[in-house]
DNA sequence: GGGATTGTTTAAAT
DNA sequence: GATTTAAACAATCC
């Protein structure tokens, strides 16, 4: 679940914590939640300092001496923080990093479909999944935008959730961008004009960015680095409200499947579908 | 116990 | 071959 803005805050909560401390010990819970060997994953790890912790698309990376980075996929349910002291593990603590000091970094999932890996920067660059994301959505101009879907014939949500498109966007902030902008989720991207691919580029960069100030989205079970819940979730103005009405024009929202997932949208404010 | 939930991979279809 | 779609997968909750 967590999305761009979950782990921009996980990031930028975890950094002051642990930037410029060692990992004195490892604790692995789990080995199914590291890829690769286990072993050499723990070898690599054990007395590196964490120089930085940053996100590319949904991935959470520290930045290690070495040089090397460990990376967290956190997928549906996955968590990493660092809790108060004395706080002991749970049940879904799979790995635990001991930063001295009485400072730990849990990695806690409860569905482990996360998975965290330790790679030299050759291995990172070289990664298939790694080298195909596609460009960060906060990073784009309104020209790069409507580049990336001009002629494509897939749905434009299906686009948006594609990261080799563009890194970083889930169910959640696609459904909000597109009712933003006015959008059908089924629309194909090359049925847009350029006024409403700029719209969507407007309208994402904003939900995106507001996000991030409320601390990301609490649906569900995310967290952030100190184990505390966002706030964005409030926010919302379509996911998850089916049957509910638009806060624009009172319409019952309506769910359809696109790309396999429910998509949430005002059938009066959402045309040309 | 079936269906829904997620992002990603892989296979199939166009 | 490139693009797009659908199914499969992981584990758990309701």
């Amino acid at each position: 679940m967590p999305e761009l803005p979950e782990v921009e805050t996980i990031a930028a909560g975890l950094a002051p914590l642990v930037s410029g401390r060692s990992i004195r010990d490892i604790f692995l819970m789990q080995a199914r939640v590291v890829r690769g060997d286990e072993l050499e994953f723990q070898r690599r790890l054990l007395g590196r300092k964490v120089l930085d912790v940053r996100r590319r698309a949904k991935l959470l990376i520290l930045d290690l001496d070495g040089p090397l980075h460990l990376v967290f996929h956190l997928k549906m349910t996955g968590k990493v923080w660092v809790p108060d002291k004395g706080v002991q593990p749970g049940k879904h603590t799979h790995l635990i990093l001991d930063l001295g000091d009485e400072v730990y970094v849990f990695f806690d999932d409860q569905r482990r479909f996360g998975y965290v890996t330790a790679l030299t920067p050759p291995e990172l660059e070289s990664w298939d999944f790694y080298r195909g994301l596609g460009p960060e959505p906060l990073h784009l101009s309104s020209q790069d935008f409507t580049d990336i879907f001009q002629g494509r014939k897939a749905r434009i949500k299906s686009l948006l959730l594609d990261q080799q498109v563009i890194a970083g966007i889930g169910n959640i902030y696609a459904d909000e961008a597109l009712y933003m902008a006015g959008i059908h989720p089924c629309t194909r991207a090359v049925d847009l004009s350029g006024d409403q691919l700029e719209a969507l580029h407007c309208s994402l960069q904003q939900v995106l960015q507001e996000a991030i100030q409320a601390g990301g989205s609490s649906f569900r079970d995310y967290r952030n680095a100190l184990g505390v819940a966002g706030l964005f979730q409030e926010n919302f103005k379509v996911y998850g409200k089916k049957g509910l009405p638009c806060p624009e024009c009172g319409a019952n929202l309506e769910s359809t499947k696109v790309a396999g997932r429910s998509s949430c949208f005002c059938p009066q404010c959402q045309t040309d579908g």
